[in-house]
DNA sequence: TTATAATTACTTTTT
DNA sequence: GTAATTATAA
């Protein structure tokens, strides 16, 4: 271990660095050098005789993984240490040891789409009525119970109210069909590997020796399902070390439990504990509001931010008219800080929800702001691409009907509904997986001529396409869109089809790169690992553009000029984010998460009026805004204000005036929007759906909360707005 | 079977 | 307001 590094560390960080064996809990705030001193950890321990094949490192995304590896090998820790998510890491063990977790390793990897087909038929399979147990409903609850490691089996044992015992029966279901196809959902990586380094003492035994030093960050977002995996596969050794911050735990919604990392000492009971608190990320005022935000969690360890630098930043608060005026505010200012010779990658807007992107998309490109979004996944959910994809899937894991049905008839063959309903009947008949039934097309009953012939083509398709699956990647991928048929049928579509095949290209690039920088690339492999992406893994640090991005992408990175749009109530925080106490604290946490990445200037704003769901609305500050402590923050920057007209102060002691509407607000708005949520006396808690405005006899439907939906006369149902 | 029209559901954050 | 599913006609 170089000695001058060591010597730029603090004593705290060098505490942590050199604690070399045995449980240790490194409880970091913003900006203290977490990422630094993991590094560094690894590099020490490389230092001291471990071998690097002997270390696993766990990170929050596969973004983050790389710049590890990226910074450990900087450090001369190169090569050898396995750096990963808890999913990328679950996938590995699952493919080596697929025997004894009882699948085969050329599983496929269901993200949310796939499984909602998958529940969606589970739901149909257990002859439910889909409205009144919908789809998305029974996934989170399925979803949930998996993050507790919770089997349907176990489920089904404990099952006692009507719920859930109509719940263990889709859970059973949906189990039995994923298993069918061999498929896993995200859930599924994590709670197999748990069971199986639980059950096999063997499995168990040779992962906790070939992974002898266990460090997990973000340990304040691990679920009880990664929790539970990290112990066992510490528990031999006791090589644990966890960082994380508390303030920091914004995927609560998720499964993350943040008592993972409150307990880790009653855990481990020889854990050290190293508190990093110092902040060399933000300027003292950043630091401040964040403090002052944070304090009002009522759940939480004390702790404050120490401010290491010692140049004042600015907060400022811009109150804008509605998103458009809002969206144009930050670009002007971004331009502004442009024309400052400020690096459009040190600059970075954060919202709450995706959709506010497109305000500033709009704004940005007016003002020739050169920008990316960060939602790297969005590419991989357009049409084209998932097609090309389930190409490939079918390929590498028959038994993927979710696959198979998608392109059995893209681009349009001639099997239509009737032909495909057959074939799944007789496929269940005897006992085969789709693919295997159109091998014997010709079989089926109740089918046309014409059809089984096009079947045994599209069976006949995909045995040529498997002749030769080994190697990389991108080429395959080629022939896939030539021999499917996909190629072609984009080519006469006009501009549409162009752009399909222009991305469909762009696909094919990724593969081509993936098969380089990979020592042995494999199509299995490849899915694997891209259905593991996250959004930002998109995103480029040494672009010369903005990056635009939800809240919760932020997590990890840091710029030198933050915005972050959209404080209003119900917006941040979100309504759906405030029913308890718990939610709203998390809501909060959220908000400082996004505070705290920025290092110099802080630039937060608010519209007086936003669109909701097609519906010009008036909204309310955000309380988030109280509670930054700004009074003071106004008094020290009066003086300095005047470079700064377009961010106007925010003062608690003096409500915004109310401005007329703005000429382009719609016609008065109705007394029931669809969406709104309403009380009734009898029924509870509802949603609107519809509003028919008939003056006093106005009609409205209401979804309520007991699942079930009734049309209610307004004039006597007596309802109040929640 | 396929293309178009109509209806209906879904709108927080994501590995 | 949009996307996805479903009904209908060609």
């Amino acid at each position: 271990m170089d000695e001058a590094l060591l010597a730029q560390l603090t004593s705290s960080q060098r505490k942590a660095v050199l604690h070399k064996e045995g449980p240790l809990l490194v409880l970091a705030g913003p900006g203290s050098g977490k990422t630094r001193v993991i590094t560094c950890r690894i590099a020490a321990l490389i230092d001291s005789g471990v071998r690097p094949y002997n270390i696993c490192a766990i990170t929050f995304t596969n973004k983050a993984a790389e710049e590890m590896r990226q910074r450990a090998a900087a450090l001369g820790a190169s090569g050898g240490a396995h750096i990963s998510t808890f999913h990328s890491l679950c996938v590995r063990i699952l493919r080596r040891y697929a025997q004894a977790a009882g699948m085969r390793p050329n599983f496929s990897i269901y993200d949310a789409a796939d499984q909602s087909k998958c529940v969606k038929q589970a739901v149909k399979d257990c002859r439910l009525d889909g409205t009144n147990f919908p789809p998305a409903r029974m996934l989170d609850a399925i979803s949930t119970l998996k993050n507790k490691l919770i089997d349907a089996q176990s489920f089904q044992e404990r099952a006692e109210d009507f719920f859930s015992r109509t719940l263990s029966q889709v859970y059973t279901r949906y189990q039995q069909i994923l298993a069918e196809q061999n498929g896993l959902d995200f859930d599924d990586l994590l709670m197999k590997v748990a069971f199986l380094l639980e059950s096999d003492s063997t499995v168990c035994g040779e992962l906790a020796n070939r992974f002898r030093f266990l460090l997990i960050d973000e340990y304040q977002d691990t679920n009880h399902a990664q929790y539970r995996l990290a112990k066992a596969l510490a528990l031999s050794h006791g090589n644990i070390c966890a960082t994380g911050d508390p303030d920091q735990s914004i995927y609560r919604w998720r499964g993350a439990d943040i008592r993972n990392i409150l307990a880790f000492e009653k855990d481990w009971p020889q854990a050290v504990t190293v508190k990093l608190e110092e902040n060399f990320r933000s300027t003292a005022a950043i630091l401040r509001v964040a403090d002052s935000l944070i304090a009002r969690n009522k759940n939480r360890k004390q702790k404050t931010l120490v401010a290491v630098r010692t140049d004042e930043g600015r907060v400022s608060v811009e109150i804008c008219d509605d998103e458009a005026a809002e969206a144009d505010a930050v670009a002007r200012q971004v331009d502004a800080l442009l024309g400052q010779n400020v690096p459009a990658g040190q600059i970075a807007v954060f919202y709450r929800v995706n959709s506010m992107s497109r305000a500033l998309e709009e704004a940005f490109v007016r003002h020739r702001v050169p920008y990316q979004v960060v939602r790297g996944v969005e590419f991989y959910n357009r049409k084209e691409i998932r097609d090309v994809l389930a190409y490939l899937k079918v390929l590498a894991n028959p038994a993927d009907e979710v696959a198979l049905l998608r392109v059995i008839n893209t681009p349009a063959r001639g099997i239509g509904k009737v032909t495909v309903d057959r074939a799944k009947a007789f496929a269940v008949e005897h006992g085969l997986t789709l693919s295997e039934a159109l091998t014997q097309a010709d079989r089926i009953g109740g089918v046309s001529g014409a059809a089984k012939t096009k079947l045994s083509a599209f069976a006949r398709l995909l045995d040529k396409l498997r002749q030769d699956l080994v190697g990389p990647v991108a080429p395959l991928a080629e022939r896939v869109l030539a021999e499917s048929g996909l190629e072609q049928s984009f080519k006469g579509t006009g501009q549409e089809g162009q752009d399909a095949l222009e991305n469909i290209g762009e696909l094919i690039n990724a593969a081509a790169a993936y098969d380089q920088q990979t020592a042995e690339p494999s199509l299995l492999d490849y899915l694997q690992q891209i259905a593991l992406f996250s959004d930002t893994d998109a995103y480029e640090a040494t672009s010369e553009r903005a990056a635009l991005m939800t809240l919760h992408a932020a997590k990890g990175l840091e710029f030198d000029h933050v915005f972050v749009i959209g404080l209003e109530d119900g917006l941040l925080p979100h309504e759906r984010g405030s029913g308890d106490g718990d939610e709203l604290e998390e809501e909060r946490r959220l908000f400082f998460v996004g505070v705290t990445r920025a290092r110099t200037n802080l630039y937060l704003s608010y519209a007086r009026y936003r669109t909701v769901r097609g519906q010009f609305l008036r909204t309310v500050a955000s309380p988030f805004l109280f509670e930054l402590g700004l009074d003071q923050m106004v008094q020290d920057d009066e003086e300095s204000e005047d470079d700064f007209d377009a961010f106007t102060e925010y003062r608690r002691t003096q409500p915004s005036p109310v401005r007329p509407r703005p000429a382009a607000a719609k016609p008065a708005e109705p007394l029931f929007a669809p969406g709104q949520l309403v009380r009734h006396k009898t029924f509870g808690l509802g949603r609107v759906q519809k509003f028919a405005d008939l003056g006093a006899n106005s009609v409205v439907t209401v979804q309520f909360n007991t699942g079930q939906t009734k049309s209610l006369l307004l004039q006597y149902a007596n309802l109040s707005k929640v």
